[in-house]
DNA sequence: AATGAATGAGCATTCATTCAT
DNA sequence: TATGAATGAATGCTCATTCAT
């Protein structure tokens, strides 16, 4: 307030907590670009580079390599979240926007993998809530379509999209996720959220 | 009776050539063991170490990560292909054995989504290989019957039942995979190969 | 006298930041050692070793193997330069610094040899320029006496006494210079730069 | 145990103390192409493989690295020797002989160097053995013109020369030599062996 | 006597994590 | 509180050397 940093030096002043919220958000969304290049085992190192902060930064915010990937989840999962209480909302845009995430984020097929790369030795507790959230969000939008009866399918249909949705263009994945919902019998509005 | 591979190897002594073919079939052996349990990704290292030899013999019978995970894969392969050349066999026989791989291997899963682990940098040839042999050995027996008109369909199919196949325990993921084939309206018989 | 660096030393803990310019002259300084005796292929770890820092240290600082011989050269060219530029430098003091590093170092006869034990594969470019600098800190003090008529002429006549320059000791080595100089008829003062 | 191998089997049939001389002379030139090639630091089994032989055939005819480098060696000595016998031998000529094999065999120069990357720990005792030939063959020629005076200045020329030789083509490194020898005054008939 | 597979140590390189400043 | 250097273990890969057949 008194001073805003010099933009012009050389020594990045210490902006105390205030930096803090910052560099949280500069890391998540350092992960997620991270990740969507080179996937979940791309090193940390890059993404604290990318982010603009030290590595020591990354471990204040993130104690573990799952906490960070986590993170970058909460967030799309809080769309699909928003998705299934925006006014109007039904199963087919609900799907809709969880599939556009699949197409989108390498990593957000991983979490519906529950995928080991995340944690190899340990696991991976935040990953569990984060497939809850969804399996919540999806819930209540019933019915689905096709042979979907409980929310154990419903989920585990998420998961055959999620393992049908490969190919190295963005396009060839909506393709694939597409005719897999069709092979479902379920039907899944093409959209998309409104900023990315 | 006459031998008995100890589970982790303990050998020494130099054995000399004949131990070349034993070798090679320990280290696919061991190789099939560890990618079940941590992937494709998991180190050459533990492949050899697993299998009682040192490094320089998986070096010398395969020369590469590709090279390993397709000597393990194409036994995979040849029991499906087998399968699918049998007296009597149906859509639902020849899905049933594919099935079993996918619930028994990590590995095999992997093979399906044309993983990017094998190979970070360069190609996998006998990946796709490896994979059109699949579909080959799959064509031919249609109709699969639900809504899988063509082969692409049915090699989708494939692939989201690999996605659907998660989970800790064996008989979890065959769970998984029978519901699976069942919210696609197909059919696949629980069978297994003779011999694993 | 305030500080004596052992000669292999053994430190262990983190010192943080302020240790990495102290860790980059050790690292050069072991380098010229461990190159003096073993040669431009020496290994890497061994450089490390002697520094008493780890095998990342060395990387961060260097990038690659031809960075660290820069390094180490670099220096030896600037003294080379330095006496060139000294005030009442003539043929043969300038040479008299040039062959003194040639009896010191078997690296930096690699670098008039343009060794290929740096670079198998690619180039070294830095290694050229260094060699570059060489022959512009000898150019200008010409005649060197002889038949020497040319710079061309002086820098293969560098090259055939970096050649003669072999033998265990360093007395030996001194003295197959002298005569390899006085065989080519070019006076170089036996003089030995300030500081070693 | 119970069976001999057949005698017309596909396996080389032992050929007796007959193959071993073949088999030696193969290594020998085996290693002169690879070390050409490759440098004195090529791996052996590169040599073996050249030769169309087994690496143990290798080690029974040569204990050791410097062993089969001195074997290689030996020829061009031997070559040496014979342009110092021929009748009507000048200085001239010889030097032009040991001149040829400056510029064709980066082994050579190796010789001359008693270069360490032959044996990184112990000594290679062969190698001056070697040299001492050379020098013997070169003796008795004197006067070789220029400042040289002694065999010790003779030889140390040579080294200056080997120094000299440098450079990616052949053509490249005989200009050199060239103008080497005639800065130390000493004139060399740019001859070369009848065969090779 | 020849073959070529096995061994295992050695070197290069990367990266997660800690920690002095 | 942020920085980013240091650590050191883990992994990939290459060879020299041995040795059963």
């Amino acid at each position: 307030m008194t001073e805003h940093p010099a933009p012009d030096a050389v020594r990045r002043a210490n902006e105390g907590p205030r930096a803090a919220a910052r560099n949280r958000a500069a890391l998540v969304g350092a992960a997620r670009e991270i990740y969507a290049q080179h996937g979940l085992a791309a090193p940390l190192s890059a993404i604290a580079r990318r982010a603009g902060v030290g590595q020591g930064v990354l471990y204040r915010h993130f104690p573990d390599r799952a906490a960070i990937a986590a993170a970058v989840l909460e967030e799309n999962v809080r769309q699909v979240e928003q998705a299934a209480a925006a006014e109007g909302a039904t199963a087919a845009t609900v799907l809709g926007v969880l599939t556009w995430h699949l197409t989108e984020s390498a990593a957000f097929i991983g979490l519906l993998h529950a995928d080991s790369a995340i944690s190899p030795r340990g696991t991976a507790p935040h990953a569990l809530a984060l497939s809850e959230r969804v399996e919540r969000a999806l819930r209540g939008h019933a019915p689905y379509g096709g042979r979907l009866h409980t929310t154990g399918d419903l989920m585990l249909a998420v998961a055959m999209v999620s393992g049908a949705v490969t190919g190295p263009t963005r396009e060839e994945r909506e393709r694939r996720a597409r005719v897999a919902w069709h092979l479902l019998g379920v039907e899944a509005d093409p959209v998309r959220p409104h900023e990315e």
